[in-house]
RNA sequence: GGUACCAUCGCCAAGCGGUAAGGCCAAGGUCUGCAAAACCUUCAUUCCCCGGUUCAAAUCCGGGUGGUACCU
């Protein structure tokens, strides 16, 4: 039986966005010889660069950067590819003798990678995705939704219908019947840091930034990117990207553009927070004052090493 | 100063005598292959104020206050 001492260390850095987590993990790997990977839904894009809040060469203070910029613009990417990549990624680091820190903040891919989920069986079924989809499109969501039940009520039973992507991904699980819901041990001794601060104040900084992001240019890089690939690319749902997408489209001004972008950031700090509040073994850190943020982290790390 | 119209949740707004729709915002939540996504729940014991009519008033009447438009 493998002890919590033969796992390899990881260190984890979640919180809401623009809560100062990428400054604080790259002084963190200065001081305890780490790497980071990034976990971030949009930042894995290359060309997504302002809207996403991506970290700047400069701001990496020469700490090793994974998980950003790993895919193109008309890629796709999910949970699993994340956890199949960071799972090497981290082996390699720990082979190396340094140490991981996992820094971003889409925390379902953490909670995966925490819990060990089990995805069953990693081919993707596509034709029979394509079918499912194309009942959707025709039937309605309902019309499969019942079919579901049908195959398998338990599956649908914790199931929201609307959502065209889960009904598929449900509908190719009775079909093929791979699912494993059960959760793994983690396969690392982990210490999870949450950098939360005021709302208010988070708040305050969010609509800042967005600010900060149209000043350098945020709607030229989406204009780009629309005009190369256009608006169908799975980033491009993202916030910042979506609204320019609509701006550009004429469907609204710029202040709609604008507060729009605010209020849909702030929504995502929101359920940011809520996602976390369902997550174990958080250690909270208060990013207040950020050298005694640090010094907090330092204190825990230092127990825990 | 006169005349007309208006005053309902943080915002928009329905209601026209029978016991406060809806949308937005906000808050809370869900989550095993799009998660910066998608979805769910909650959110006015009260309608500017005072008085009156009525079994019953946000709805009718009188007065006040505030706003808007036009006239002088």
């Amino acid at each position: 039986m493998e002890t919590k001492k033969d796992k390899p260390k990881v260190l984890f850095i979640l919180g809401a966005t623009g809560a100062g987590k990428s400054d604080l993990a790259v002084n963190l790997a200065l001081k305890y010889n780490g790497e980071i990977i990034s976990v971030d839904s949009v930042q894995v894009y290359r060309h997504f660069n302002i809207g996403s809040a991506k970290i700047r060469p400069e701001e990496m203070k020469g700490v090793i950067h994974y998980g950003i910029d790993i895919k193109d613009p008309n890629e796709e990417f999910s949970v699993y590819d994340f956890v199949e990549y960071t799972k090497i990624k981290i082996d390699e680091i720990v082979k190396r003798a340094k140490l991981p820190i996992i820094v971003g903040g889409t925390a379902l891919y953490v909670k995966a990678l925490i819990e060990g989920y089990n995805f069953g069986n990693t081919d993707k079924h596509e034709d029979y995705r394509k079918q499912v989809e194309n009942d959707i499109k025709e039937f309605g969501n309902e019309f499969v939704y019942n079919k579901l039940k049908q195959i398998n009520p338990k599956l649908a039973s914790n199931l929201d219908y609307k959502n065209s992507v889960r009904l598929i991904r449900a509908m190719e699980i009775a079909e093929f019947g791979e699912a494993q819901t059960k959760t793994q041990e983690c396969e690392y001794d982990f210490k999870l840091f949450a950098i939360i601060m005021d709302r208010q104040k988070l708040y305050t900084k969010i609509n800042n930034r967005v600010d900060k992001m149209l000043a350098e240019g945020l709607i030229k890089e989406v204009e780009a990117l629309y005009k190369k690939y256009g608006s169908q690319l799975q980033p491009m749902r993202a916030i910042g990207y979506k609204e320019v997408v609509a701006y550009l489209d004429n469907q609204i001004d710029k202040d709609k553009m604008i507060e729009l972008i605010k209020q849909h950031t702030r929504n995502y700090a929101k359920r940011q927070l809520t996602f976390l509040r369902g997550l174990n073994n958080v250690v909270y850190i208060y990013n207040e004052d950020k050298n005694k943020a640090f010094d907090d982290m330092c204190k825990e790390i230092d127990k825990w090493l």
